[in-house]
DNA sequence: CGCTCATTATAAAACCTTTTTCAATACTAC
DNA sequence: GTAGTATTGAAAAAGGTTTTATAATGAGCG
């Protein structure tokens, strides 16, 4: 078996778990497992994208566009996917929410001031500095953000 | 003469510079000098953050309460200082528009979260790390933020 | 199957930010 | 000072996104 195969295996393995869990956390809410619900957290984990609602909503329509989910439905999925820790938003800017699942590994970003579009990096030797700044300055450190804005390979052509 | 002093009187002559600037260019386009237009210069570079037009506004309010500034002003003003790249603008997501003013010495931000105190620092290594990054992925950097939260020296005692 | 109530799509409404309109004001040149 | 015109604050309008109201639908349970 090659690593790709065992790669998608966890994935469906993965997503599965994530099911089950969304499908639990409905079940003790009293709430009711629908299509929508299920497309919605499924596009969610298909897309390695922070993604709007609209951005979503829209990728919904193109992948399932018999089922003619609207948008009000994503909003409303997203926040109880969010009330419930299964989603994380991230506010760039005094508005413009975006969603990505899980309960997230660390990470910084990338943004592009064109588009909009983000990519997601870590690096260890950056991780390593701030620690090392936050104690020469006396700093018990609890967290750290950073986003490094700029164009995107995509757009400076 | 100290250090301190040398950046202070540095600092002075910086804005005085980009004062008599904002003047030669309203004055080439017909435009008129105003007291609005000043103090919107004045706490944009006063201000070491991003703003967004509704933030500069309030600070605005705070520091000159009787000159009572309107928001379109504030808008209006941006535009004109943009047009003429006096200030850059970044997006954030889809929307969410904040401006600064263009030449600006960067510097990142340790963030107290018990007494919300700001300590400023530059680290050489870490803007190296991130120009690298930026590169790698095929980006053009135009700026970057970060933020370190934790509980400063004075608090922890 | 049939009952109950949560959920849905749709559209209207509510919200927010940004722009425009307009009469009053104030800067600049003379 | 005065004339001419750009600028201003306030409020309305425009342009978005997000939320809510509603009647119809559909999931889950016995």
């Amino acid at each position: 078996m090659s690593d790709i195969t065992t790669n998608f295996d966890d994935r469906i393995v993965e997503y599965e778990q994530l099911l089950s869990d969304f499908k639990a956390l409905l079940k003790s809410n009293s709430l009711k497992f629908t299509i929508q619900r299920e497309v919605i957290l499924e596009t969610l984990y298909d897309s390695d994208e922070h993604l709007t609602p609209e951005s979503l909503h829209n990728l919904i329509q193109e992948k399932f566009p018999d089922l003619n989910i609207g948008i009000a439905t994503v909003y409303r999925t997203l926040s109880l996917l969010e009330d419930s820790n299964m989603v994380t938003s991230l506010y760039f800017g005094a508005q413009g929410k975006k969603y990505e699942l899980g309960a997230k590994n660390h990470h910084d970003h990338l943004i592009c001031t064109n588009c909009g579009c983000i990519t997601e990096f870590v690096d260890e030797q950056i991780e390593e500095r701030q620690d090392k700044i936050a104690n020469e300055l006396g700093f018990k450190m609890q967290d750290h953000s950073m986003q490094i804005y700029g164009i995107c390979k995509n757009c400076r052509n």
